[in-house]
RNA sequence: CCGAGGGUGGCGGAGCGGUCAAUCGCAGCAGACUGUAAAUCUGCCGGGCUUGUCCCUACGGGGGUUCGAAUCCCUCUCCUCGGA
C-alpha cells in the first residue's frame, strides 16, 4: 500500500498511481480528521471522491499516533487526548470516535484504535498496551456493528485487528487469541520497528502468525525495507505498508533492482543481498552519470532521463525531482510485491 | 577634490580589546529515514595531519599602540552614498 496518510500520496496523482497497478492506499483517520475535517469530506461522500481514488483504501486509525505524538499526548482507558503540535489543539481519539471517523471517510479496510508502545518499554507495559488493544478492539467491533447495522449487504468494509506484544512470545500470543476471540475480517501486526533492533522481526512473526487465522488477510503494519518484506511473506503476512518508497525517494535515495530481483517469487535460490541496492542520486559521483537510474525499470523516471539530470533536479530542489522518484520507487515496492504473489 | 559609511571564510552577514578559526543563514559534501509532526533531520564545511582541551595561516595591504587586535591609532588601497 502506497501511503497517503493525508489524502495523496505525496506528489502523485490517483491516475499515476494506477498505472503503478496500486491496488490499496492507505489513509490515517487522525490526520485526516483534522484536516480537512470530517465536514468537508461528508460533503463529497467520502475520502475516494474527495481524493479521486476509485480503488480501496485502508484508514489507519490514529493508533500509531499514540506512539509518534509520544509527546502530545496522555493515554487512559476512555481513549487518548492529543494536542496538535503545529497549534496545541486538543483532540480526544477513543475507539468510538476513531471508527466513526473511518466510516465517515468510506473506508474501505477500518483498523481498530489500538496502543502501540514505544521502544525500549516494560514488559509490564507492553502488557498493559495489549490490554488496552483487546479491550479497544472489542470497543471497536461493537460500535462498528451497531453502526454498520443498516448497510446494505456487500458494502459494509471489512473491520481489522491489531496485535500488539512487543517482543514478548507470551504477549504476542496473548494478544493474538484475545483478538481472534473477538473476530476481524483481517489481523495486523502491530507494535514493529518502533526502534528495537531488526533481528526481531522475525521472533516477533513467528510468535505472532501461529495464532492468526491463514484465511485472513494479516497484514504487517508499517514495514519495510525490501528484504524485510520478502521473509515477512514468506513467513505469511499477505499487506504491507510503508512510506519508505514515498518518503526516501522524496529525499533523493532510490531503490535500484540488482542482477537477482527477478528471482524474487520464482523456485530459483537467490542472493538477498543482490536484489536492490539504494543510491543517494544527490552524490555528486552522479552529477555527469549519463546512465539511466535503473535499466530494469519502466517508469517514466528511467525511460528518459539520466542520473545526472535527475540529481540536477533534487540539487535544485524541484517537485519534479521528489515526483519522479517516488513514482520509481512505488514502481519498484510494487512490482516486488507482485512477484511474490505468485 | 571634499564629506560620510564600509571592506570578515564560496556568498550573505554577526562580532567592535582577551573566552575567535570567528554566531547565524545560504551554497557545498556526506549520512539517516519502516502503521508520515518528515520536500525532513544529523554531521562536516580556512589548511594540515597523529581528528586533538593539536599545529599552521587568517578578518583588504602595510605599519603602530598593547601582555594581548577582526576589534584602537596611522597610512595606502578598493567599494557605496551624498556634495563639487
Amino acid at each position: 500500500m502506497p501511503i497517503a496518510t493525508r489524502g495523496v500520496v505525496k506528489g502523485l496523482t490517483p491516475e499515476e498511481l494506477k498505472k503503478l497497478k496500486a491496488t490499496l492506499v492507505l489513509g490515517n483517520t487522525y490526520h485526516l480528521w483534522l484536516k480537512p475535517g470530517l465536514k468537508v469530506i461528508k460533503q463529497f461522500g467520502g475520502l475516494h471522491n474527495f481524493m479521486q481514488w476509485n480503488r480501496p483504501i485502508l484508514t489507519d486509525s490514529g493508533g500509531f499516533q499514540v506512539f509518534s505524538l509520544s509527546k502530545f499526548r496522555k493515554i487512559t482507558d476512555r481513549g487518548v487526548r492529543f494536542s496538535e503540535p503545529e497549534s496545541g489543539k486538543k483532540h480526544f481519539l477513543t475507539p468510538e470516535k476513531s471508527i466513526d471517523i473511518q466510516l465517515a471517510l468510506g473506508s474501505d479496510i477500518i483498523m481498530v484504535l489500538d496502543e502501540c508502545p514505544p521502544w525500549p518499554c516494560s514488559k509490564a507495559d507492553v502488557l498493559s498496551a495489549v490490554e488496552r488493544t483487546t479491550h479497544w478492539a472489542k470497543r471497536c467491533k461493537d460500535h462498528f456493528l451497531k453502526k454498520t447495522a443498516g448497510y446494505p449487504k456487500g458494502s459494509k468494509p471489512l473491520l481489522f485487528g491489531i496485535v500488539q506484544g512487543g517482543v514478548h512470545k507470551d504477549l504476542r500470543e496473548k494478544s493474538a487469541r484475545e483478538l481472534t476471540n473477538i473476530g476481524f475480517d483481517g489481523y495486523a501486526v502491530g507494535g514493529v520497528a518502533v526502534g528495537e533492533p531488526r533481528e526481531y522481526l522475525k521472533k516477533v512473526l513467528k510468535y505472532t502468525l501461529p495464532f492468526l487465522p491463514e484465511k485472513k488477510p494479516r497484514y504487517l503494519m508499517g514495514l519495510g525495507r525490501p528484504e524485510e518484506i520478502i521473509d515477512s511473506v514468506k513467513s505469511g503476512i499477505d499487506m504491507f505498508d510503508c512510506v519508505i518508497p514515498t518518503r526516501e525517494g522524496r529525499h533523493g535515495r532510490l531503490f535500484i533492482r540488482q542482477k537477482d530481483f527477478q528471482k524474487v517469487g520464482t523456485p530459483k535460490k537467490f542472493n538477498p543481498k543482490l536484489i536492490y541496492k539504494n543510491i543517494n542520486i544527490s552524490r555528486e559521483i552522479y552529477a555527469k552519470d549519463k546512465k539511466t537510474i535503473d535499466a530494469n525499470c519502466n517508469c517514466y523516471l528511467c525511460q528518459n532521463c539520466s542520473k545526472a539530470y535527475l540529481r540536477h533536479l533534487f540539487k535544485i530542489g524541484d517537485i519534479l525531482a521528489m515526483r519522479l522518484a517516488s513514482e520509481h520507487n512505488l514502481r519498484f515496492y510494487l512490482e516486488l510485491m507482485e512477484r511474490m504473489k505468485k
